[in-house]
DNA sequence: CAGTGGTCTAGACCACGGG
DNA sequence: CCGTGGTCTAGACCACTGG
């Protein structure tokens, strides 16, 4: 099956690494080089397999850690939260804003919002992290009739959902959403923390209020594919509906 | 911006080949080294950091070329059609029946699908290829009430969506659907033509009779992210609905 | 068969992060 | 400062593909 020595190698360190905990420190390159008794290339290409795999990261000066790696289920019947999102899958969540400013709307966004274009509108650029690691860097375009002060707001909460509910009396959903992995570029990459090219989500969604459908914000995010394993599904269940 | 040597390569032939057309063949790990006079170790790395912006495809033996990827659109909106969706890429599709047998429904098959479970279904195992590079792979469950004579159709027609319409007089549409990125399994990269451990994706969808909101199949399909750029979006269009 | 990419060695120097 | 991963050389042999 595996008729090379950093195959063989990496299959060894799979069956050890796959009962850590994640985030455990690993052995190194140089380590994994003395333990087979192979050339620091062949155990380089071995944890390079592992790191292709999603099982390892590796940080130069720090070492090689097995993967933390989130679940981010991405539907309808899902609330539009990041924090919410993490939390379900048993990590920390925080997100950071970069700006917020008040602008006049632009007619790509006010289409999709329903607004006149021009029209006032924050615009909402944030960070969120997973257990302090960058994981998602986006825009939010919300109506400043959604929520004039949503700034002062955002002093109190980093959740825009949270916000939303709290003070705009809202229920956020989820109403229409695109997703694409892409290759980051070079600025998204740095936003990410993660090197320009590496595999990328971009997900494009339109938020409705449930009650009243009235249409809350439009948001434009990356998310990295190494820290967050995304599943997009449709609402509802997979079964026979009533007609 | 890129200080090593192989980043700067990189970047010398992404201006080089993204005006060729794609499938061209361009240089491999020795003329690169030669041509930029470094050893074969920058000359590799250069072109392996373009494989993995899936901007060129290498087969030992073969060559480098550049990259042919086809923009996979799912969507309730679209049909679910193999040979339409490439098509519409401007591509080469071709589908192959692996397996065609007809079995007792299982009963995570018959409840999506609404049907007693054991029922008789045929269980349709294919393979997919864009411009004859194997792209797809998967099992569609189809119930025996939906087309008795799947198997002889098929020898007719190698698009399912093509048969349902003509032989069953349906009209497919997805009604629900479900995807992630994975790591393919050995098992799953063997089908794809690819190596354990490469990035496919899994898609599930439930298929409905737009007319009549019969369901008519459940599919279970692997795709190539490297051949596939796949786009997944909710049905409709961004904007104000009605009530 | 010649040419391709895949693997590998035994070195070397470097950039980075943490103590 | 030391250890980490990142880059790089100058070789070598191999497996695979095509003509």
């Amino acid at each position: 099956m595996a008729a090379t020595k950093f195959r063989e190698i990496a299959e060894h360190l799979v069956r050890e690494i796959t009962l850590l905990p994640p985030g455990s420190r690993i052995e190194g390159e140089h380590e994994v080089a003395a333990r087979f008794g192979v050339g620091r290339a062949a155990a380089r290409a071995a944890l390079q397999e592992l790191e292709r795999r999603l099982l390892v990261c590796r940080v130069r000066g720090v070492g090689t850690f097995t993967a933390r790696r989130i679940d981010y289920l991405v539907s309808p019947d899902q609330p539009p939260s990041w924090s919410r999102t993490v939390r379900a899958a048993h990590s920390r969540p925080r997100t950071v804003v970069r700006r917020c400013e008040t602008v006049p709307m632009p007619p790509e966004v006010a289409g999709p919002l329903g607004r006149e274009p021009g029209s006032p509108c924050h615009r909402l650029q944030r960070r969120s992290f997973v257990d302090e690691l960058p994981a998602c860097w986006g825009t939010e375009w919300v109506p400043a009739d959604v929520l004039p002060e949503l700034g002062v707001a955002l002093g109190a909460s980093d959740s825009l959902d949270r916000i939303l509910r709290e003070s705009a009396g809202a229920t956020p959903r989820r109403a229409w959403w695109r997703a694409a992995l892409e290759c980051a570029s070079a600025e998204t990459a740095a936003e990410l923390g993660s090197r320009a090219g590496d595999p990328a989500w971009l997900v494009e969604s339109l938020n409705e209020d449930v009650p009243s459908g009235r249409l809350l914000y439009l948001s434009h995010r990356w998310l990295r594919a190494d820290t967050v394993r995304l599943v997009l599904e449709t609402g509802g269940t997979p079964g026979p509906r009533p007609a």
